[in-house]
DNA sequence: TAGCCGTGGCT
DNA sequence: TAGCCAAGGCT
Protein backbone atom coordinates (compact mmCIF):
# COMPACT_ATOMS: atom_id res chain seq x y z
CA UNK A 1 0.00 0.00 0.00
CA UNK A 2 1.74 3.38 -1.45
CA UNK A 3 0.44 6.42 0.78
CA UNK A 4 2.18 9.75 0.56
CA UNK A 5 2.90 10.71 3.53
CA UNK A 6 0.36 13.35 3.78
CA UNK A 7 -2.23 10.63 3.28
CA UNK A 8 -0.24 8.58 5.60
CA UNK A 9 -1.22 11.21 8.58
CA UNK A 10 -4.13 11.84 7.69
CA UNK A 11 -5.55 7.94 7.57
CA UNK A 12 -3.71 7.34 11.25
CA UNK A 13 -5.48 10.78 12.60
CA UNK A 14 -9.08 9.32 11.63
CA UNK A 15 -8.51 5.96 12.90
CA UNK A 16 -7.26 7.78 16.50
CA UNK A 17 -9.94 10.14 16.49
CA UNK A 18 -12.35 7.81 15.74
CA UNK A 19 -11.36 5.65 18.51
CA UNK A 20 -10.87 8.36 20.83
CA UNK A 21 -14.83 8.58 20.40
CA UNK A 22 -15.83 5.03 20.44
CA UNK A 23 -13.47 3.28 22.67
CA UNK A 24 -15.06 0.80 25.18
CA UNK A 25 -14.60 1.84 28.96
CA UNK A 26 -12.82 -1.35 29.79
CA UNK A 27 -10.92 -1.99 32.92
CA UNK A 28 -7.63 -2.51 31.78
CA UNK A 29 -7.69 0.34 29.67
CA UNK A 30 -8.39 2.50 33.11
CA UNK A 31 -5.17 1.39 34.59
CA UNK A 32 -3.05 0.32 32.32
CA UNK A 33 -0.38 -1.79 34.42
CA UNK A 34 1.64 -4.85 33.92
CA UNK A 35 -0.13 -7.06 35.89
CA UNK A 36 -4.05 -5.65 34.81
CA UNK A 37 -2.59 -5.83 31.31
CA UNK A 38 -1.16 -9.11 31.12
CA UNK A 39 -4.43 -10.56 32.80
CA UNK A 40 -6.31 -9.64 30.18
CA UNK A 41 -4.22 -10.02 27.52
CA UNK A 42 -3.90 -13.65 27.96
CA UNK A 43 -7.75 -14.10 28.90
CA UNK A 44 -8.61 -12.26 24.95
CA UNK A 45 -6.80 -14.50 23.06
CA UNK A 46 -9.38 -16.20 21.02
CA UNK A 47 -11.73 -14.86 23.17
CA UNK A 48 -14.63 -12.27 23.08
CA UNK A 49 -13.94 -9.63 25.50
CA UNK A 50 -17.62 -9.76 27.07
CA UNK A 51 -16.71 -13.54 27.71
CA UNK A 52 -13.37 -12.44 29.49
CA UNK A 53 -14.60 -10.02 31.41
CA UNK A 54 -16.49 -11.69 34.61
CA UNK A 55 -13.07 -13.90 34.70
CA UNK A 56 -11.22 -10.56 34.68
CA UNK A 57 -12.65 -9.17 37.74
CA UNK A 58 -13.24 -12.44 39.23
CA UNK A 59 -8.87 -12.25 39.34
CA UNK A 60 -8.35 -9.24 40.23
CA UNK A 61 -10.12 -9.96 43.28
CA UNK A 62 -8.92 -12.99 44.32
CA UNK A 63 -5.23 -12.21 42.83
CA UNK A 64 -4.83 -8.51 43.23
CA UNK A 65 -1.66 -8.33 42.48
CA UNK A 66 1.40 -9.85 40.18
CA UNK A 67 2.96 -10.82 43.26
CA UNK A 68 -0.28 -12.46 44.81
CA UNK A 69 -1.01 -14.39 41.67
CA UNK A 70 2.20 -15.41 41.34
CA UNK A 71 2.06 -17.11 44.78
CA UNK A 72 -1.09 -18.89 44.34
CA UNK A 73 -1.53 -22.54 44.14
CA UNK A 74 -2.04 -23.54 40.59
CA UNK A 75 -5.24 -25.62 41.58
CA UNK A 76 -6.68 -22.35 42.57
CA UNK A 77 -5.37 -20.69 39.13
CA UNK A 78 -7.27 -23.41 37.28
CA UNK A 79 -10.46 -23.39 39.44
CA UNK A 80 -10.72 -19.76 38.57
CA UNK A 81 -10.17 -19.97 35.38
CA UNK A 82 -12.59 -23.40 34.84
CA UNK A 83 -15.44 -22.38 31.59
CA UNK A 84 -13.08 -20.16 30.10
CA UNK A 85 -11.74 -22.03 27.33
CA UNK A 86 -8.12 -22.96 26.07
CA UNK A 87 -7.14 -24.26 29.70
CA UNK A 88 -3.16 -24.06 29.49
CA UNK A 89 -3.82 -20.18 29.22
CA UNK A 90 -4.07 -20.50 32.80
CA UNK A 91 -1.17 -22.44 33.48
CA UNK A 92 1.25 -19.94 31.17
CA UNK A 93 -0.43 -17.03 32.80
CA UNK A 94 0.50 -18.54 36.13
CA UNK A 95 4.17 -19.53 34.52
CA UNK A 96 4.52 -16.02 33.40
CA UNK A 97 3.49 -14.69 36.71
CA UNK A 98 6.34 -16.10 38.25
CA UNK A 99 8.43 -15.29 35.61
CA UNK A 100 7.75 -11.43 35.73
CA UNK A 101 6.76 -10.91 39.89
CA UNK A 102 10.71 -11.12 41.01
CA UNK A 103 11.71 -8.24 38.59
CA UNK A 104 12.19 -4.96 40.01
CA UNK A 105 11.67 -2.86 36.94
CA UNK A 106 10.04 -4.82 34.30
CA UNK A 107 10.07 -3.69 30.67
CA UNK A 108 9.57 -4.90 27.19
CA UNK A 109 12.70 -7.39 27.15
CA UNK A 110 11.60 -9.37 29.94
CA UNK A 111 8.54 -11.03 28.15
CA UNK A 112 10.78 -12.72 25.83
CA UNK A 113 10.89 -16.40 26.68
CA UNK A 114 7.68 -15.94 28.94
CA UNK A 115 5.06 -18.69 28.84
CA UNK A 116 2.18 -18.43 26.62
CA UNK A 117 3.43 -14.58 25.50
CA UNK A 118 4.31 -14.72 21.55
CA UNK A 119 4.58 -12.12 19.19
CA UNK A 120 0.95 -10.74 19.36
CA UNK A 121 1.12 -10.94 23.35
CA UNK A 122 4.35 -8.99 23.05
CA UNK A 123 3.87 -6.73 20.91
CA UNK A 124 0.03 -5.75 22.97
CA UNK A 125 1.64 -5.49 26.15
CA UNK A 126 4.84 -3.80 25.31
CA UNK A 127 2.78 -0.75 23.50
CA UNK A 128 -0.20 -0.36 25.67
CA UNK A 129 1.75 -0.63 29.41
CA UNK A 130 5.34 0.99 27.87
CA UNK A 131 4.44 2.49 24.79
CA UNK A 132 6.75 0.13 22.95
CA UNK A 133 7.04 0.54 19.27
CA UNK A 134 5.20 -2.84 18.31
CA UNK A 135 2.61 -3.49 16.02
CA UNK A 136 0.32 -5.99 17.16
CA UNK A 137 -1.47 -8.41 14.45
CA UNK A 138 -4.10 -10.45 15.45
CA UNK A 139 -7.32 -12.02 13.71
CA UNK A 140 -8.75 -8.26 13.81
CA UNK A 141 -5.55 -6.37 12.53
CA UNK A 142 -5.35 -9.16 9.80
CA UNK A 143 -8.94 -8.40 8.46
CA UNK A 144 -8.73 -4.45 8.32
CA UNK A 145 -5.56 -4.38 6.75
CA UNK A 146 -6.59 -7.37 4.09
CA UNK A 147 -9.80 -4.77 3.52
CA UNK A 148 -7.68 -1.72 3.41
CA UNK A 149 -5.18 -2.99 1.09
CA UNK A 150 -7.21 -5.50 -0.32
CA UNK A 151 -5.05 -8.16 0.35
CA UNK A 152 -4.54 -10.64 -2.69
CA UNK A 153 -3.09 -13.69 -0.24
CA UNK A 154 -4.23 -15.45 2.62
CA UNK A 155 -3.25 -13.53 5.93
CA UNK A 156 -2.68 -17.36 7.77
CA UNK A 157 -0.19 -17.98 5.55
CA UNK A 158 3.73 -17.17 5.30
CA UNK A 159 3.81 -14.25 2.68
CA UNK A 160 0.68 -13.18 4.12
CA UNK A 161 1.70 -12.95 7.38
CA UNK A 162 5.16 -10.55 6.27
CA UNK A 163 2.82 -8.64 4.37
CA UNK A 164 0.03 -7.60 7.28
CA UNK A 165 3.08 -7.48 9.76
CA UNK A 166 5.08 -5.24 7.37
CA UNK A 167 2.24 -3.26 6.74
CA UNK A 168 1.30 -3.12 10.30
CA UNK A 169 4.70 -2.08 10.93
CA UNK A 170 4.74 0.78 8.60
CA UNK A 171 1.15 2.20 9.50
CA UNK A 172 2.23 2.12 13.04
CA UNK A 173 1.54 6.02 14.87
CA UNK A 174 4.85 7.14 16.42
CA UNK A 175 4.20 8.21 19.85
CA UNK A 176 0.66 6.34 19.69
CA UNK A 177 1.46 2.70 19.71
CA UNK A 178 -0.66 1.27 22.39
CA UNK A 179 -3.54 3.82 21.61
CA UNK A 180 -3.04 2.74 17.46
CA UNK A 181 -3.06 -0.91 18.59
CA UNK A 182 -5.89 -0.80 20.27
CA UNK A 183 -8.15 1.24 17.97
CA UNK A 184 -7.35 -0.92 14.67
CA UNK A 185 -8.72 -3.76 16.95
CA UNK A 186 -11.27 -1.99 18.19
CA UNK A 187 -12.52 -1.14 14.89
CA UNK A 188 -11.98 -4.81 13.31
CA UNK A 189 -14.14 -5.94 16.33
CA UNK A 190 -16.68 -3.16 16.03
CA UNK A 191 -17.29 -1.89 12.41
CA UNK A 192 -14.93 -4.39 10.05
CA UNK A 193 -16.71 -7.30 11.16
CA UNK A 194 -15.85 -10.61 9.22
CA UNK A 195 -19.57 -10.38 8.09
CA UNK A 196 -21.92 -7.70 7.23
CA UNK A 197 -18.99 -4.37 7.56
CA UNK A 198 -20.41 -1.56 8.66
CA UNK A 199 -18.15 0.28 5.72
CA UNK A 200 -20.81 3.53 6.34
CA UNK A 201 -19.60 4.44 8.89
CA UNK A 202 -16.16 3.31 9.12
CA UNK A 203 -13.28 6.05 9.52
CA UNK A 204 -10.96 4.03 6.79
CA UNK A 205 -13.99 3.92 4.31
CA UNK A 206 -12.19 6.25 1.71
CA UNK A 207 -8.47 4.64 1.96
CA UNK A 208 -9.99 1.01 1.57
CA UNK A 209 -9.57 -0.74 -1.19
CA UNK A 210 -11.94 -4.01 -1.03
CA UNK A 211 -14.49 -1.08 -0.04
CA UNK A 212 -13.65 0.71 -3.68
CA UNK A 213 -14.00 -2.85 -5.07
CA UNK A 214 -17.47 -3.52 -3.18
CA UNK A 215 -16.77 -6.58 -1.81
CA UNK A 216 -15.67 -6.36 1.55
CA UNK A 217 -16.38 -9.42 2.85
CA UNK A 218 -14.46 -10.78 0.02
CA UNK A 219 -11.64 -10.18 2.18
CA UNK A 220 -9.22 -11.45 3.61
CA UNK A 221 -8.84 -15.11 2.07
CA UNK A 222 -8.95 -17.55 3.76
CA UNK A 223 -8.89 -21.72 3.05
CA UNK A 224 -11.79 -24.23 3.55
CA UNK A 225 -11.97 -25.70 6.71
CA UNK A 226 -11.94 -29.05 7.32
CA UNK A 227 -15.13 -30.92 8.74
CA UNK A 228 -15.20 -31.28 12.51
CA UNK A 229 -15.62 -35.24 13.24
CA UNK A 230 -17.89 -36.42 15.58
CA UNK A 231 -17.07 -38.75 18.54
CA UNK A 232 -19.16 -40.52 20.55
CA UNK A 233 -17.94 -40.53 24.53
CA UNK A 234 -19.00 -42.84 27.47
CA UNK A 235 -18.44 -41.29 31.13
CA UNK A 236 -18.81 -43.04 34.45
CA UNK A 237 -20.54 -42.04 37.69
CA UNK A 238 -19.16 -44.18 39.62
CA UNK A 239 -20.26 -44.51 43.16
CA UNK A 240 -18.95 -46.49 46.08
CA UNK A 241 -20.75 -48.16 49.48
CA UNK A 242 -20.33 -44.70 51.16
CA UNK A 243 -21.77 -42.93 48.59
CA UNK A 244 -18.77 -40.87 46.96
CA UNK A 245 -18.13 -40.44 43.57
CA UNK A 246 -14.44 -41.41 41.67
CA UNK A 247 -13.36 -38.35 39.74
CA UNK A 248 -10.20 -38.39 37.87
CA UNK A 249 -7.43 -35.79 36.84
CA UNK A 250 -6.69 -35.34 33.11
CA UNK A 251 -3.41 -35.98 31.84
CA UNK A 252 -1.72 -32.63 31.82
CA UNK A 253 -0.82 -30.48 28.03
CA UNK A 254 -3.39 -32.86 26.02
CA UNK A 255 -7.01 -31.63 25.53
CA UNK A 256 -8.56 -30.21 29.00
CA UNK A 257 -5.15 -30.60 30.59
CA UNK A 258 -5.47 -30.68 34.16
CA UNK A 259 -8.90 -30.19 34.77
CA UNK A 260 -10.94 -32.99 36.63
CA UNK A 261 -13.68 -35.65 35.22
CA UNK A 262 -15.80 -37.91 35.29
CA UNK A 263 -13.54 -41.41 33.91
CA UNK A 264 -14.42 -42.28 30.29
CA UNK A 265 -13.38 -42.08 26.71
CA UNK A 266 -13.97 -42.89 23.36
CA UNK A 267 -16.27 -45.66 21.44
CA UNK A 268 -14.25 -47.54 19.38
CA UNK A 269 -15.99 -48.86 16.30
CA UNK A 270 -18.30 -51.72 16.84
CA UNK A 271 -18.36 -51.12 20.45
CA UNK A 272 -21.42 -51.08 22.78
CA UNK A 273 -21.46 -48.03 24.67
CA UNK A 274 -22.03 -49.62 27.97
CA UNK A 275 -18.74 -51.85 27.31
CA UNK A 276 -16.67 -48.62 26.01
CA UNK A 277 -17.88 -47.13 29.24
CA UNK A 278 -16.50 -50.18 31.69
CA UNK A 279 -12.75 -50.16 29.25
CA UNK A 280 -12.04 -46.97 29.43
CA UNK A 281 -12.80 -46.82 33.68
CA UNK A 282 -10.64 -49.80 33.43
CA UNK A 283 -8.13 -48.54 31.64
CA UNK A 284 -7.95 -44.75 33.07
CA UNK A 285 -8.50 -46.26 36.59
CA UNK A 286 -7.46 -49.64 36.47
CA UNK A 287 -10.84 -50.60 38.17
CA UNK A 288 -14.23 -52.63 37.88
CA UNK A 289 -16.87 -51.51 37.75
CA UNK A 290 -20.53 -52.60 36.83
CA UNK A 291 -22.01 -50.45 34.34
CA UNK A 292 -25.99 -49.67 34.80
CA UNK A 293 -28.11 -47.70 32.71
CA UNK A 294 -27.24 -44.68 30.45
CA UNK A 295 -29.06 -41.83 32.45
CA UNK A 296 -28.73 -39.03 29.70
CA UNK A 297 -26.52 -37.67 26.59
CA UNK A 298 -24.79 -34.05 26.47
CA UNK A 299 -24.24 -32.50 23.05
CA UNK A 300 -21.17 -30.56 23.55
CA UNK A 301 -18.61 -29.00 20.73
CA UNK A 302 -14.57 -28.50 20.78
CA UNK A 303 -12.80 -26.63 18.36
CA UNK A 304 -11.65 -29.35 15.93
CA UNK A 305 -14.65 -31.92 16.58
CA UNK A 306 -18.03 -32.69 18.71
CA UNK A 307 -18.85 -35.01 21.17
CA UNK A 308 -21.93 -37.01 22.46
CA UNK A 309 -21.23 -37.51 26.11
CA UNK A 310 -23.29 -40.53 27.03
CA UNK A 311 -23.21 -40.65 30.58
CA UNK A 312 -23.79 -43.92 33.23
CA UNK A 313 -24.04 -44.86 36.14
CA UNK A 314 -21.85 -47.14 37.52
CA UNK A 315 -20.83 -49.18 40.85
CA UNK A 316 -17.68 -49.31 41.84
CA UNK A 317 -16.82 -53.23 41.91
CA UNK A 318 -13.44 -54.04 42.88
CA UNK A 319 -9.95 -52.65 41.94
CA UNK A 320 -7.92 -50.15 43.67
CA UNK A 321 -7.72 -46.93 42.01
CA UNK A 322 -4.07 -45.92 40.18
CA UNK A 323 -3.20 -43.45 37.81
CA UNK A 324 -2.97 -45.37 34.57
CA UNK A 325 -4.76 -42.56 32.49
CA UNK A 326 -4.87 -39.76 34.55
CA UNK A 327 -2.19 -37.79 36.93
CA UNK A 328 -4.66 -38.18 40.04
CA UNK A 329 -8.03 -39.57 41.20
CA UNK A 330 -9.76 -39.07 43.87
CA UNK A 331 -13.11 -40.10 45.58
CA UNK A 332 -15.32 -37.14 46.10
CA UNK A 333 -18.54 -36.69 48.26
CA UNK A 334 -21.20 -34.87 45.49
CA UNK A 335 -20.74 -31.68 47.54
CA UNK A 336 -17.05 -31.46 47.18
CA UNK A 337 -17.18 -31.24 43.32
CA UNK A 338 -17.54 -27.97 42.96
CA UNK A 339 -14.11 -27.15 44.39
CA UNK A 340 -12.52 -28.85 41.22
CA UNK A 341 -12.08 -27.69 37.85
CA UNK A 342 -14.17 -29.51 35.11
CA UNK A 343 -14.64 -29.06 31.84
CA UNK A 344 -18.32 -27.42 30.20
CA UNK A 345 -19.43 -30.50 29.32
CA UNK A 346 -18.81 -32.26 32.67
CA UNK A 347 -20.09 -29.29 34.72
CA UNK A 348 -23.66 -30.44 33.16
CA UNK A 349 -23.31 -34.29 35.03
CA UNK A 350 -22.86 -32.24 38.09
CA UNK A 351 -25.59 -29.48 37.85
CA UNK A 352 -28.11 -32.48 37.27
CA UNK A 353 -26.28 -34.72 40.24
CA UNK A 354 -27.40 -31.86 42.43
CA UNK A 355 -30.74 -31.06 40.76
CA UNK A 356 -30.96 -34.52 41.79
CA UNK A 357 -32.43 -35.51 38.37
CA UNK A 358 -31.92 -38.88 36.87
CA UNK A 359 -32.86 -39.79 33.70
CA UNK A 360 -33.63 -38.04 30.88
CA UNK A 361 -31.95 -36.73 27.42
CA UNK A 362 -30.93 -33.60 26.88
CA UNK A 363 -28.41 -31.08 25.01
CA UNK A 364 -26.22 -29.14 26.34
CA UNK A 365 -26.08 -25.45 24.55
CA UNK A 366 -29.39 -26.06 22.73
CA UNK A 367 -30.95 -27.19 26.29
CA UNK A 368 -29.38 -24.03 27.96
CA UNK A 369 -30.78 -21.64 24.59
CA UNK A 370 -33.78 -23.71 25.52
CA UNK A 371 -34.26 -22.93 29.00
CA UNK A 372 -33.12 -19.03 28.44
CA UNK A 373 -36.32 -18.83 25.80
CA UNK A 374 -38.35 -20.45 28.55
CA UNK A 375 -37.72 -18.06 31.25
CA UNK A 376 -38.43 -15.11 29.28
C1' DT B 1 3.56 -25.47 8.81
C1' DA B 2 -0.49 -27.11 10.02
C1' DG B 3 -2.84 -29.24 13.73
C1' DC B 4 -4.01 -28.84 18.43
C1' DC B 5 -6.36 -26.38 22.05
C1' DG B 6 -12.75 -24.41 24.65
C1' DT B 7 -16.44 -21.81 24.94
C1' DG B 8 -20.27 -18.95 23.71
C1' DG B 9 -22.46 -15.33 20.77
C1' DC B 10 -24.03 -14.34 16.28
C1' DT B 11 -26.25 -14.98 11.80
C1' DT C 1 -30.09 -24.35 12.68
C1' DA C 2 -25.41 -25.21 12.08
C1' DG C 3 -21.45 -23.21 11.00
C1' DC C 4 -18.50 -19.24 11.73
C1' DC C 5 -15.69 -16.75 14.47
C1' DA C 6 -12.97 -14.46 18.55
C1' DA C 7 -7.23 -9.35 21.49
C1' DG C 8 -2.79 -16.72 19.81
C1' DG C 9 0.78 -19.85 21.37
C1' DC C 10 3.01 -24.07 21.03
C1' DT C 11 4.87 -27.98 18.76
Amino acid sequence: MDLAPKDLARLRRRLLEWYERHRRDLPWRREPTLYRVLLSEFMLQQTRVDQALPYYHRFLAAFPTLRALAEAELGAVMKLWEGLGYYRRAKFLHAAARHLAPIAQPGVADLDGCPGIGPYTKAAIGSIVWGAPLAVVDGNVNRVFARLTALALPPAGSAGKKQVQALADALLAPGRSGDWNQAVMELGATVCSPRAPQCLICPLESFCAARKAGQPEAFPIVAAKAPRPHKQIAAAIIRRGDGKILIAQRLSGGLLGDLWEFPGGKQESGEPLSETCAREVKEELGVEVDVGAEVYAIEHGYSHFTITLHVFECVYRGGKPRTLGCQAFKWVAQSELKAFPFPRANQEIIARLSAGKARGVRKGRAAKKRAKRTAK
